[in-house]
DNA sequence: ACGTAAAATGTTATATTATAACATTACAAT
DNA sequence: ATTGTAATGTTATAATATAACATTTTACGT
C-alpha cells in the first residue's frame, strides 16, 4: 500500500511538479502553457490531472481565483476542506491547518440544523511583508 | 440622501428582481435567458447589474458555485464577506450572519501575522430537510 | 434651468475557464 | 492471459466573464 503520491502518472506528476515550483497559485490555462514542451498539448488533460492531484489532496482549488496551488503538508487532511490567507496586495497564499476550523464550522453548522460535510474558507487581506510596505 | 437600494437602474432592478423571488442562487447566464423579455440582451448588462448589486450588498457571488444569491438581511454588512450554508443534495443556501465570524477569523490571520480585511466561508453539508430524507 | 461630470446603457466581439464525446492505451488484479 | 478500471489523446464545444467604444441618462453644483 504506498502513497498515493507515489502512484502518479506521468501527466499528473507534470502538473504537481509546476504547481510545487510555483511560489503562487497557478491557473489551468497558464499551467498548460508552461508544459506543452513536455507533451501536454490541450486543456482537459490538465483538467484530468488537476481533479486527480485535488481528490487525493496534493492540490487545492482557490475558487475566488480560479486557481490551483500545491499543498505543501505532508499527508494533509484537507482533502475536502481547504482554509486559506489571501494577500490582496502580492496574491501569495497561505493555508490554514488544524481541526479548530473544523469543530468551529460544525458548530455553526448545528445552529442551522445543518449537517456540516466540508468547507472552503478564504480570508483577505495583507501579508506579513505586504503589512510592512502599506 | 436615500437607501442605496431605492437608488437602482432599470436594468438592476430587472436583475435583482429576479435573484429576489429565486429559492435558489442563480448563474448569470439563467438570469439572461430568464428576463430577456425585459429587454436585457446581452450578458453584460447581467452583469454589470450584478458587480453593482454586489458592491452595494444587495446580491453575494456563490464562488464555488458562480452563482449569485439576493441577500435578504435588510442593511447587510457583508457587504464584502460572505459565509454561507450551502447543502449539498438540494443547492439550497442559508447565509450565515453576525460578526462572530469576522472576530474568529480577525484572530485566525493574526496568529499568521496576517492582516484580516474580509472573508468568504462556504460550508457544505446536508440542510435540515435534506438530513430527514437522508 | 443649465452645464457638466459620473454613471449606466447598448452592442459587438472576444477572452477565459471548463467539459462532452469518443477512440485508444496502460496497467493492476484476478 | 484476461479483464475491468483508470488514464490518455484529440477535436469540438459549452459555460463564464470581460474589452472596447459609442451613446444616453442621471446627479448635482452653480
Amino acid at each position: 500500500m504506498a502513497l498515493a503520491s507515489e502512484n502518479l502518472t506521468k501527466n499528473q506528476k507534470t502538473v504537481l511538479d509546476i504547481l510545487e515550483n510555483s511560489s503562487e497559485p497557478l491557473k489551468a490555462y497558464t499551467i498548460l502553457f508552461d508544459i506543452q514542451k513536455k507533451g501536454i498539448k490541450s486543456p482537459l488533460q490538465v483538467y484530468r490531472a488537476l481533479d486527480k492531484l485535488i481528490e487525493i489532496g496534493k492540490v487545492h482549488k482557490i475558487e475566488s481565483r480560479n486557481s490551483y496551488v500545491a499543498c505543501k503538508h505532508e499527508g494533509c487532511n484537507a482533502k475536502t476542506s481547504t482554509s486559506f490567507l489571501i494577500c490582496e496586495n502580492c496574491d501569495s497564499v497561505t493555508e490554514l491547518t488544524g481541526n479548530n476550523l473544523f469543530s468551529y464550522f460544525s458548530k455553526q453548522a448545528e445552529k442551522n440544523n445543518f449537517n456540516y460535510k466540508k468547507h472552503n474558507l478564504e480570508i483577505f487581506g495583507l501579508c506579513k511583508n505586504c503589512k510592512l510596505k502599506n
